[in-house]
DNA sequence: GATGAATGAGGTTTCATTCAT
DNA sequence: TATGAATGAAACCTCATTCAT
């Protein structure tokens, strides 16, 4: 596997493998994503050695995806609780934009197609976020909780407000913003 | 008379179900299920129409189960606080012994094979909880939280906190009751 | 295999196996004729040795029964032609009254279920027949054509008169004057 | 290029669809005919969407092809007997020729698994030999018989033809004028 | 005799992956 | 590199038949 001559057809591959599996599951056929993609069904495995491979691939272009949305104006300096609450509604706002997107990487995060480097690596995407997880993680640990369950919790509430705001479109900023609060209120 | 068709038979296909899928996702293999079930191949469809079904009371049975822990010597009389800690305490505890099931049930949450009925049943299952979560939902939407939010949320940490006990177990006791002063700061 | 209690349920089983067959095919399950005729399943092979059995002797009944209607009144004295004309009109009547019997009849001969005991018995059945049948043979073979050929010919005319009828069942009494008078101009 | 979808291997599978069919009966295995047209049992399915499919196609190939053989050498402007003997003597040397092909298609006719659109599309194949047929009809009609009775009739008889010259070959070329001087006695 | 759950071989079809073109 | 036909293992499910009750 060379160097791959077109970034865009991998890219149309990613993207197709989303709308796919958003409609039927990890088990969505390879071709049929070749088909979406518009390419012929050998050249995925051009591009990724095996379908497992590219749910990994995918899964990192994911987390990386909704990284860059979070890190793109990040307050770097202000308090802890606005830059809480920058990583919360940015995170929400591409959660919220592209609900394939999130559906399926909750999806391959649950599923046993992962592998531990794909996971490491994921986490560890997360690094630019560090300063502001870390302080709050701190207070945290010194509560008893472990360190990560800051991350964990906020994920798991983020994804019961995505649900939320799929169903009442019109209130999202505002149960953004409560539940924010809410949030805040749990781990500061 | 002929046999009649035995419960017990149901239940091993269940359980052998939930092991299977576990170790191998939900494309778990009908013959390998039945095969652990120590029953034949056919056998498995005479319990259930159709491997779709047999996921669909997979899950019922799950939750069923959960919520069955969680009603067992429920304090009604008790605090909201009292009330909100038995909930948390016993249905961590049951997703603490019994991994596998809560993987499973998760996965099959975020699968699309749980039918509309499906899902409107489970959540008709914790009409015993109503009372307690109610209260506590009245709070919260008086905030300007979604009703709902306050269930979804729980079961969202939960799913946080499981992840953790099952990575330090011996600090349980201490990660069930400091997660749940988190929670209760949250949605008080 | 003692003898049989209940001729009626053997007569519900044979019913139930037209109909279902003449929905579903020659492959319509055993298990399915068996509900419809309101036994079990196990109950089916207790009369009938197998699917197979079934089959040639639902073919041996459905053949008995035509014979039956055209020996009723059968005019023994009468003329060859009002002889003749007997057999196709009443055969033709209760090819009509019964589409799903002739359906099915015609299926099981063109199929390889039947053995050649079975072919022998059914051939055999129409012995009645044969003075009439005979005489027009004679006719025939002096002309060269084989024997048997005569029947062969009227069943296979009849079958394409039922068709006609079944579509335009109006015209039913002038169909089967009118085609049997060109069966009669081509083999008297 | 990729290899193309080539037609010897379709027409390899259809062929082996006559063989299989013939000795098994419509309840073929897809892959036993896969393997005895030496192709894998999933190349039968890039060629046919599903065995209904194959089986709608394969009555259309075998009733293309016996139509093909009538057309050839049709006199056009001969009379309308010598027209109607070419149909007739064509059609049975067809029909003997390849006993296989004439049993599945008669099975295929009888069955349940022909679409509508299949006995359409069936039905305008003839319409070469309409002229003939035509006024053959023409003159039917005017004796109170349906249109199409006269093809139908031509078919139910030369099926029975066909039997009999499959037992006694030797007379092949008798029987078959033979038949046809009482085929047009009754149609003329 | 009647019942219907149990059996497991066998059916059709899907699909990740390969490879001739 | 791109293509898509070819592959065949493996999936889900059916069904004739058996047999415990």
């Amino acid at each position: 596997m060379a160097r791959l001559r077109s970034p865009e057809k991998r890219k149309a591959i990613l993207d197709a493998a989303v709308q796919e599996i958003a409609r039927e599951g990890l088990s969505a056929a390879t071709a049929k994503i070749a088909e979406r993609a518009g390419v012929a069904t050998g050249t995925l495995f051009t591009y990724f050695a095996s379908k497992e491979q590219l749910l990994n691939e995918l899964y990192l272009d994911l987390k990386s995806e909704s990284y860059a949305v979070i890190s793109e104006g990040f307050p770097h300096k202000a308090s802890l609780e606005r830059r809480a609450w920058h990583i919360w509604q940015s995170y929400l706002g591409w959660a919220i934009q592209f609900p394939e997107k999130r559906r399926v990487s909750v999806q391959l995060k649950v599923s046993d197609v992962l592998t531990a480097e794909t996971q490491a690596r994921a986490l560890a995407m997360g690094s630019a976020l560090e300063p502001t997880l870390g302080e709050l993680e701190k207070r945290n640990v010194a509560r008893g909780l472990p360190a990560g369950f800051v991350s964990a919790t906020m994920s798991a509430m983020q994804d019961a407000v995505t649900e939320f705001v799929a169903k009442q479109p019109k209130k999202r900023a505002e149960l953004i913003e409560r539940t924010f609060q809410a949030a805040w209120r749990a781990l500061k």
